[in-house]
DNA sequence: CTGAAAGCGCTTACAG
DNA sequence: CTGAAAGCGCTTACAG
């Protein structure tokens, strides 16, 4: 392990001082070329790299830029991190990444812990993609930490807004999507509509939820709590929650699911028991990922540009550390992406 | 945003100097109950959290890691990629992402301008895992980057070994899978085998199609150039690659895939040109993923232990920051994960 | 147990 | 265009 040399090594070897390699390195100002030429060469002799930590500490700066997100390997926030993480670099920016492994029901100090931790490196901007956010009512001390990381940085979270908060938000839920799917699952004649998949306690599926029984009731159909199935988000959610739903003597002919991944597990469970998708059962979701497009029957589902909303979250963080933040909020407006996982009852 | 205050002022404000503040922080020494008193209460006051920057500066250890990715929407390297993260963080770690989006075909300086930015950064450690270093024939450029940054930090690379390197090298290359798919085919009496997906240029994919034509041979069965596809590694490619074995007029009961992302494309494609999987093609994957046990029919393949090799990954590297390394090489055996994909031709 | 001081490796007014 | 020097915010021998 060879050690690094230092701007001052350059400096010596090279008979200028140090403050003028570290114009070269920056290329503030011009430098004659006779003394370039001679750290150049010194420079390559030793291959230096500048300590960047050094030269933050002077600056005030570090050029990295904090992400926390609970599960980097749910699609839709790896789509969202993608984007976020190409705009970074090519702003010149670092990443550091917190995956907080978010779960509902399990105590976890970690995010606040990651908050801190972020303060600590100085990063120059934080991206707070959903976690304890998320609850319908996130703990005290969540909040707080989360007020010392905006009273410290700028932060930008993706997530319902919290009042009097120091950070800035940016709120995607869209709890339409489900009136959209119960509508098109009513024109096909169903009337007998599940709800599966989602935590309880989770801002977006009480919204949801909301919006399915209001649905119900503004179509004057019986809401039956035994059609509803809090889950999880995976595949393996959807397949516990319709193995749930069959077991239940409740009649169903259709299913709106949380996302694709809760449609394609739910898929599997009925066909496991003999059930076809769609001939006996349509089902719906509320969150269409590529995985629907390539999944026996294709699932039909609400397909949001995920794209757009990373670079949205991004270009809001670069702005607030620039300070010219303005706060636009933008509709982003999802589309209904036809599978063939519904089909017309009866028909 | 209020200012970061700085541990001077701390001690100015407690009447303590400055040493002692950063005792008390680092509880490297025990700090009289008095002092240790008064120190808190200030503290507290400004909400003070110490600068991570000018603590690595003078300490010569960032306690950062970097993780250089080809992928992280890969189910097999965010699988990698979060247990990593998790033995990281418990022990202290934060982690650098720098996630490459990596492709064969494009031209990309990317890895070699982020082996240079985690040398500036003066991470304590980097992890590659694959890129550059899968290809069978690595850019000259390319290596001599990578030696730069191992002569630099301690590196751990997941990847065939590279002659002479400063690197650490794990190879959990297993062309052995498909010799088990083949075999497994073979014995339920297939003999027209495809394979379809990964990238031509890539060590495991020119492995692979080795052992593949190897074992036609061995078998005495010909080897039809038009049974072999090769393309990326997600379900879109292994769609396309289906369409293309079909157009094609070669016959073919079976089907050897890269991995679960491609099988479940070719499915989807078989399907949408009204062949059943298993009933009038049986298909395998070399990489089992989760997304394989829920598709429609399950895709029987190579299950890998990534979680363990994962662990195997950061504690190789934390070994090596620590000083304390053994070249271990353990055999990361492979199962066979039996799904519904598969038949006995004929029956 | 505690303080004064030097040092980590850069940057940047200030003066020439 | 260039240099000497102070400063960024911490840590840690050294001396008490």
């Amino acid at each position: 392990m060879k050690e690094n040399i230092t701007i001052k090594q350059i400096a010596q070897e090279s008979n200028v001082s140090m403050a003028t390699v570290s114009r070269y390195l920056n290329g503030t100002v011009t430098v004659s070329d006779e003394k370039r030429q001679q750290i150049e060469a010194v420079i390559a002799k030793y291959n230096f790299t500048p300590n960047t930590n050094a030269r933050s500490l002077s600056l005030g700066r570090t050029m990295t830029l904090g992400i926390v997100i609970p599960d980097i390997s749910n699609p839709y926030f790896y789509s969202l991190f993608l984007e976020i993480q190409k705009e970074a670099t090519l702003n010149g920016y670092t990443i550091l990444l917190y995956n907080t492994s978010f779960q509902q029901n399990r105590k976890e100090p970690e995010e606040e812990e990651y908050f801190q931790k972020l303060i600590q490196y100085r990063v120059d901007g934080v991206l707070v993609l959903g976690g304890q956010i998320d609850l319908a009512s996130p703990s005290p001390s969540y909040l707080q930490a989360l007020n010392r990381l905006g009273d410290s940085l700028p932060v930008v979270v993706m997530g319902h807004p919290i009042p009097e908060s120091p950070c800035h938000f940016l709120d995607p839920e869209n709890g339409s999507g489900v009136t959209t799917l119960f509508h098109y699952l009513y024109s096909l004649g169903h009337r007998n509509i599940a709800f599966i998949g989602g935590n309880a306690g989770v801002r977006i599926t009480e919204t949801r939820l909301a919006a399915y029984k209001k649905l119900l009731d503004l179509h004057r159909l019986d809401s039956q709590p035994d059609l509803v199935v809090l889950t999880d988000y995976y595949s393996q959610d959807g397949y516990q929650a319709a193995l749930s739903l069959m077991e239940k003597s409740c009649p169903f002919t259709a299913v709106i699911a949380a996302n694709d991944n809760v449609a394609i597990g739910a898929i599997r469970a009925f066909g496991d028991k003999g059930f076809s998708v769609p001939y006996d059962i349509s089902i719906a979701s509320c969150d269409h990922f590529s995985a629907g497009e390539y999944s026996i029957p294709r699932v039909t589902g609400i397909a949001r540009d995920t794209y757009l909303l990373g670079r949205l979250l991004i270009d809001t963080l670069l702005q607030n550390i620039r300070g010219t933040s303005e706060d636009i909020s933008i509709d982003f407006s999802s589309s209904l992406w036809e599978g063939e996982s519904c089909r017309t009852l009866g028909k």
